[in-house]
DNA sequence: GTCGTCAACTCCTAATGAGGAGTAGAGTGC
DNA sequence: GCACTCTACTCCTCATTAGGAGTTGACGAC
């Protein structure tokens, strides 16, 4: 988890790159550490512009190519973000806490932790065809028409965009209704389509992975390329299995956190095998 | 969420690098997407070799640092893998599926959930002083010691490691006992906790994070830089909030969906506010 | 046959140079 | 005051060239 001294000052004029290990690692990995330590740091606070590729070619006395592959690395990590003609800045690490299992229940009283600071706009409502990943989920044909309504959510205060959402509901219970119009519903979107389709939310499964953003997620999300992103399938069914809506949220993956918090019910006789969790 | 025609074949002896669409996309980019493509359509099968970077270079007559930052972005969509000294490969996508809330109850029976066709390695047992993440978990200062077990997790046919794990034990429980010795445990480990401290689990709080995985994480999990990994804390505490233990997993990101399944309770209320979710 | 050497192949690092494209701000003309 | 242009600055793309380092397999000495 550490911290070699990669860079020392040798001369008055400029930092010589020496490895403070026998100068195994490559040049571009030791600027990057530097860089990475001055962030940590605080000598360039979140948010700073980051000195010009130029200007720290000729600091750490390297080319530029090996600058922008030093840099690169920082924006792989998510630390840094260039502006194209602009400047290369440090990025804030914030989390946003987001709770899992969040839609139902008393999770709603909780106003911090829930979407209603965020700003929600409808770039979309109406029938499509679903996804694979959504056909999936629901049990049907690839490419099967379902309502779709698809949202981007945006902090109020700073007008980024923080999620992309969409919910998917068979057509059969959506056709013809509100649902298909691009409005804010008059409630909970699970309470309109308990009342549509005279069915209650019964049990769901929540499938969360974290992956590549495609260059469309990354364009909405303002992510660099290569960012990642974490992307939450809810499939919500009723008692009889059928499935009465998926719907899907993506985040910036270094913007969120999840947290799941729960009573354990052991069983009565737990298992007596040996185990290390 | 589509896929341009980048590239076409143009002459018999080579393709020539011009986009369907005007030609505003990079080269590197028109690259990576025709190879993206090659792989997503099977022409390249998951494990195969791509061509050598020179051949690639010849067949898309452009300069080899060119197509080193085609590849470069395959790399970083987790795509490819490259070898020093072997080749370039195309990275099988595999998700191992991982329940979340898994530790305890009946999620046990589950064989296929679990670790248990992982071969366990533990690294470490014994007192360390706790790292800044796992001592706010557990509401202590930062360096407090506390009895460590770190374990490495290796898929039994492949030999290759799937997960690093560790858990996290207050001193006053585990002092002195075997939890301080790098063997397996008789049983489960929450359960020996339990004997120990004459407490049991009552509930808990996990933390899901995807981040980037650090140097050490990612030699140890065989991952390119700047791979991704997920990371969860969990911590587990008796019924008077005592802390019983903190334990992490981190896997790599591309290689894990979490599945979580519940049942739905709504409020007897639910609010009757505009909602998207 | 066995072992060690070596050559050929792979990807990796790095410098240099040139031009392009986006942004912001100073200056000018009206 | 307002709008426009022009310039300086930023990051981005790409070619060319050179050498280094890890891996593999063929070959020859023993």
């Amino acid at each position: 988890m550490r911290a070699e001294q990669f860079l020392l000052f040798a001369h008055h004029e400029a930092e010589t790159v020496t490895s403070g290990l026998g100068g195994f690692a490559p040049k571009y990995q030791q600027i990057a550490e530097e860089l990475r330590q001055d962030i940590r740091e605080g000598r360039y606070q979140p948010g700073e512009r980051l000195p010009a590729e130029t200007a720290l070619a000729e600091r750490f006395r390297v080319s530029l190519p090996t600058i922008r592959q030093a840099v690169g690395v920082l924006r792989a990590e998510g630390l840094a973000e260039s502006k194209h003609g602009i400047g290369t800045f440090v990025r804030q690490d914030h989390r946003l806490e987001r709770r899992s299992r969040h839609r139902y229940g008393r999770a709603r009283s909780d106003q911090k932790l829930l979407t209603s600071h965020l700003r929600h706009d409808i770039v979309f409502a109406g029938p499509e065809k679903a996804p694979a990943r959504i056909a999936e989920a629901m049990g049907i044909p690839e490419d099967t028409e379902v309502i779709t309504r698809r949202r981007v959510l945006y902090d109020q205060e700073t007008n980024s965009p923080e999620e992309i959402g969409a919910s998917y509901i068979p057509t059969d219970i959506a056709r013809g209704t509100s649902l298909e119009e691009r409005t804010v519903v008059p409630k909970a979107l699970f309470l309109c389509i308990e009342d549509l389709s005279g069915k209650r939310y019964h049990h769901a499964r929540d499938q969360w992975i974290a992956r590549n953003a495609t260059p469309e997620e990354a364009a909405t999300l303002g992510l660099p390329q290569g960012g990642q992103v974490m992307h939450v399938i809810h499939t919500a069914r009723a008692e009889d299995e059928t499935v009465l809506e998926v719907s899907e949220s993506i985040w910036p993956a270094d913007r969120v956190t999840i947290i799941d918090e729960y009573d354990i019910e052991q069983d009565e006789q737990a298992p007596d095998v040996p185990s290390q969790i």
